[in-house]
DNA sequence: TTCATTGCAAAGCGTTTGCACAAAG
DNA sequence: CTTTGTGCAAACGCTTTGCAATGAA
């Protein structure tokens, strides 16, 4: 399973150090999409796997995932970055009070109705965000 | 002129100091939205208007008038924050590489489904980013 | 006089950078 | 041996805070 991220690595041109293998099994070895910071990560990797990781690794490396598509920023306002392993587009409902993020499927939002675009420019893509509260 | 914005600070419990109706002037005796950060707002009215004005009052301002609902902050992602003089639901263009962010009125975009909300939460509002860039 | 507001400088906090050392190829 | 990556500490940029001086009521 290690021998999978090592080859992703490699396709990726990036090398497979251990530190870099680390981050991709707290990353991807999981089923549903997951939002962090890279405080998150750097306390999830020395913490919860006892292994040191040094912050500035932390920021290369996640930047460089996200610069190869394997992780996107979230856009969301927040004094921190966000990242997603759903690099699918999509979107969400924020309870911005909670500060809490879900992630809704592309196709279970449809638009019936958008304005005509500025002239020169074309679409790239569509965010949608139900901003929801507690009852 | 000054004067509506005296009496209009003084209707939300601010005291009408030289610097806010300064900054009254600047943001709200205008036609079109205008977005903006902390430091464009400083540097117009220092520069511009040829007063002076510290940083520490702009942000505690801009803040008194955003929790008083006078401005409100803008949901994108960004290493500052930027304000927005719509108050109104609205919705954007959004070109990342430019920064460029442009209002779209909330009823020229129409959802034709949403999912289920999440249980036990309600909906609060709806903003949809079309990101766009040149062609 | 009393209390809110201003403005400076310092502190805070997330992020980035420079660079010596270590590891990979 | 060459190249890339790591990790520390310093630098950075935006924002917040503490506090003495100022201005409004």
């Amino acid at each position: 399973k290690n021998c999978n991220f090592v080859e992703k690595l490699r396709d990726l041109g990036l090398r497979p150090t251990k530190q870099r293998v680390k981050m991709c099994e707290v990353l991807f070895n999981r089923e549903k999409t997951f939002h962090f910071t890279i405080n998150d990560l750097v306390k999830m990797i020395s913490e919860e796997m006892n292994e040191k990781i040094s912050l500035a690794t932390v920021y290369n490396t996640v930047h460089a995932f996200e610069k190869k598509g394997y992780l996107k920023e979230i856009s969301i306002n927040s004094d921190k970055s966000y990242f997603d392993t759903n690099i699918k587009s999509h979107h969400h409902f924020y309870d911005e009070k909670q500060n809490l993020l879900t992630d809704i499927d592309y196709d279970s939002v449809e638009l019936k109705k958008i304005p005509s675009l500025p002239s020169g420019k074309k679409l790239k893509n569509i965010e949608v965000t139900i901003k929801v509260e507690k009852v």
